[in-house]
DNA sequence: ATTCTAACA
DNA sequence: TGTTAGTA
């Protein structure tokens, strides 16, 4: 994981700021934490904190309400970009297996060499 | 001063 | 969802 994602999960925000963040009423959040749209983490005093990714996912959740969606709707919605994600992934790894099994039957370009074929004497 | 849980004139 | 009480 990246330095910079990691700065996005780190949760470092008090519910005071969220609201002004989100312009959702701290009732309102604690509710979507309730019903396991947001997950934010706890301090030793038992205080959520949020990180930068909850932020966005909590404006998510106040674009899918503003739409007329329900908690049960904004799960599945979640839920399908979730499986999406696996999907991605699958795709993903799955082309680095493929090109690997390509460059060992020596037909692709390694791209992670020299922009241009090294002279062999 | 802030946030938390639980509850509802 | 708002609001309020009693805490931590």
């Amino acid at each position: 994981m990246s330095e910079k994602e990691l700065r996005r999960s780190m949760a470092v925000l008090p519910i005071g700021t969220v609201m002004k963040l989100t312009s959702l009423t701290a009732r309102q959040i604690r509710y979507y934490e309730e019903n396991e749209l947001v997950f934010p983490d706890r301090s030793e005093g038992n205080r959520r904190l949020f990180s930068l990714n909850d932020i966005d996912r909590l404006l998510e959740i106040k674009d899918f309400i503003a739409e007329g969606l329900n908690i049960a709707d904004i799960k599945q919605r979640f839920e399908q970009r979730k499986e999406e994600l696996k999907r991605s992934i699958s795709d993903t790894q799955m082309r680095k297996i493929l090109r690997e099994e390509l460059l060992q039957t020596g037909r692709l370009s390694d791209d992670s060499g020299p922009a241009f074929p090294i002279k062999r004497v």
